[in-house]
DNA sequence: CGCGGGTTTGAGCCTACTCAACAGATGTGG
DNA sequence: CCACATCTGTTGAGTAGGCTCAAACCCGCG
């Protein structure tokens, strides 16, 4: 989509020296924590939620290889947000000054960064929407087509049929619904003949419909980065 | 919060040159316009709000006085969100190769529209739990203590009696309510003695009471800036 | 073989919605 | 200055979408 000087690459691969394993189920960080750190997601899948005081747990989103996470720790103190590993993952964090430095440095790379903040906030205006207006069918389709749109941006051989990854207790989490309810509305897509589920694996048997019947919009589509300044090196 | 240098002054000064004016109800871009412009808001309030297709609206964001608007027109040519002024307004127009060109000469400057940017993400994050995961009664009683703090922001003297700007109908579409309910829920507070209406105004009668009922929390409170690059000029 | 996490299904309930009517306030034109 | 339209707010009655609670099932795993 963009590509990088050598300068540029070198710098971003500086970030990243150091790398972090993490086994499924491991929290990187817990809402308020104390924390300084940023990271970037090599590979895997996370995700971001925060827990309220009824007990109850909103996740936020679902990262995946690439991703820069907790980039809030920028500048709060206490942590917003707890960030889980959903698979095996690794991550390498970097420090406040690093970033700091990599601004001051490379500024078209900052403007990357800003490009990253701004479809990551599409993203989040659209669940928004989703949560404040759609119904629970809609916001369930959403949610797969999103996860599909994600496993196909690393592996382009993805096509209808691929592994969800989620429970239903997540997706739930996700779309602001209890699981029992995501599980009724899965059967219904399934009935309706929209999708088909074989083994933890969802296959999409009329897209177009699923579509349709969810108001999904992709946000990683029809960028315009013409504007981006001039690299350093 | 932070102190800026002439340098970096004048820069946002020239960013600001142009000024439009707006009445209250004007809309500043729809949805899917073909747009290329960000603004900066210099005083009122405006809103930015998605339809969906079954005719009903999500207020995404409320903005005011000093914000950027329609940051997202950085990277797509059409507008994913429709903007709106809810009062009188000036708003000045700028243009992505002038943001461009700031990222590059004033690294710091470039570094504080990344906290503004995460700050935005963590409101927005704040609502998505809400709206996902709390009662109709406490997404009202949240957006009611957001507007009076962000009144506070603008104007110190606000204390607990303040003047709302916002019919049911747009609390409504904000919180993922019906105006119907929206009243219900208000008139639910006013009875159980955690705020008090009179003409257009809304006074906090308890707001601990109402910041408990709420989850509320302030995310322009606690920053820690000091990592920022130092400035060039 | 038993255990635990995840899934599935049923029954009943409650929160928030829909529809409808009306009251006030504001504005507009005649 | 009145008649009328429009927008906002208020209240009632009935409905429904999604929740809760509970039980059973499936499957991989120790």
């Amino acid at each position: 989509m963009v590509v990088l000087t050598d300068m540029e690459y070198r710098a971003l691969e500086h970030l990243e020296q150091r790398e972090r394993h993490l086994r499924r189920g491991v929290t990187l960080q817990r809402e308020n924590d104390r924390v300084g750190e940023m990271f970037v997601l090599r590979s895997g899948r996370m995700m971001s939620s925060v827990l309220l005081d009824d007990g109850s747990r909103q996740i936020l989103r679902i990262h995946s290889a690439g991703d820069l996470l907790a980039v809030s720790n920028l500048i709060y103190d206490n942590a917003p947000e707890t960030i889980t590993a959903l698979s095996d993952c690794t991550v390498a964090p970097f420090e406040r000054a690093a970033l700091s430095a990599l601004l001051v440095a490379h500024p078209r790379l900052a403007a990357l960064i800003l490009v990253y903040n701004q479809i990551e906030r599409a993203a989040l205006t659209d669940r928004l929407a989703a949560l404040g207006r759609t119904s629970a069918k809609a916001r369930v389709a959403a949610i797969l087509i999103e996860m599909r749109n994600r496993a196909r941006m690393l592996d382009k051989s993805v096509g209808d049929s691929f592994v969800l990854g989620l429970t239903q207790e997540e997706i739930g989490d996700a779309t602001g619904l209890t699981a029992v309810h995501v599980n009724r509305m899965l059967r219904q897509l399934e009935d309706e003949g929209l999708i088909a589920r074989e083994a933890g694996r969802v296959r999409f048997r009329d897209e177009r419909a699923l579509a349709r019947s969810s108001n999904f919009v992709d946000r990683y589509e029809k960028l315009d980065l013409g504007w981006l300044p001039e690299s350093r090196g």
